[in-house]
DNA sequence: GTCTATAAATTGATAGAC
DNA sequence: GTCTATCAATTTATAGAC
């Protein structure tokens, strides 16, 4: 009784810890540069028996993203707890430059996946990385709007592309201080917005 | 005479013809989904005789963003035959979104390269791309200081931070769009620009 | 469900004829 | 200088034993 349900939650275990190295050496070593090997390794799983959890390597890209997806989901749940919008997307640049080591090493997980993703001949992962981004917009524009500002959307998408651009720079210059210098100047930005005057 | 002119001439239109086609198709496909195949087709030589021109692929990725580094020589060049530095950085800008539909497509040509280059484990062109870039940004700099703006390194970053988080977004959703509609930002920005007095 | 062995294909690079 | 043929290594993916 007890042994037939061991090997059902190893199974999923197995399943689970390949998707989360996945994510971990897909964003530091590139998709084209990670071999299953590699990630069967760090998952202490025979290469051969990856392909029963994934069919091919596009599935386990396809789980990395799934993992990055989940723990934005996890961000913005933890950022809507706070009562004023404003905080929360000045929580949210300070996640960022917490972040700015990983970085200036290895650049913005979902970015640098998406810029990856776009080379690829195939085209049915291309859309899949933009989604997660257009995810962080949507949940962008929504604190924009709340904040009763005009053109929210626009707002969301200087406010992301800020982030990506500056992860890319970082990244590309291994300075975590560009994380810091623009992170401190988007959180002036986002304190000098006004909503329009309602009463005149 | 005229014959030892003409093969040493093609020699040369080989070797050019090769890294071309290596920084436009490096652009298109990336690094890693591109063969030497690849590019020997395009540039019309055959597969073997790549290597008299380049000893290795690296060499090949070292020449195209060489290529790319002269593009932007060019350009800045160009921009500064005008008289005010601030229209400088307008014509600049207007340029990044005239390119917006090729952005959209393959995003920008430095900033990819950069995100690929940094996830190989060599190390010796890791740096390379870094080095185009600081270029950008120095020059950018230059003109923020010429306008006696405070902390011209700063708007510098932000300058080209904006436009490789343009760039990336576009490409990641695939819309010329937002380079056209941040581009249209930055403008503004730049006009609302003022040096600090000087006369008090 | 798990794992080993190996197939099948690709690709960076070289040898050597011309 | 130019090109063909090919090597050597890597990597995705499968077949089949346990």
């Amino acid at each position: 009784m007890t042994d037939s349900v061991k090997p059902r939650a190893r199974a999923a275990d197995k399943r689970r810890r390949l998707a989360t190295e996945a994510a971990r050496i897909l964003h530091e070593q590139g998709v084209e540069r990670t071999t299953l090997a590699d990630i069967a390794r760090a998952a202490d799983v025979p290469v051969g028996n990856v392909y029963y959890y994934f069919k091919t390597k596009d599935e386990l890209v396809l789980a990395a993203l799934s993992e990055h997806s989940a723990h934005l989901d996890e961000l913005t749940n933890r950022l809507d707890q706070l009562p004023d919008p404003r905080d929360r997307l000045k929580t949210l640049i300070e996640a960022w430059i917490d972040q700015r080591e990983v970085a200036a090493r290895y650049g913005c997980p979902t970015g640098t996946l998406a810029v990856e993703l776009d080379k690829r001949a195939d085209g049915t992962l291309d859309a899949e990385a933009g989604t997660v981004v257009r995810r962080l917009l949507e949940w962008s524009g929504d604190q924009f709007r709340a904040l009763g500002l005009s053109d929210p959307d626009d707002h969301a998408l200087t406010l992301i592309s800020a982030y990506q651009g500056m992860s890319l720079l970082a990244n590309a210059l291994r300075d975590p201080d560009i994380m810091a210098r623009q992170g401190a100047r988007l959180l002036h930005w986002l304190d000098s917005l006004e909503a329009p005057d309602q009463t005149t």
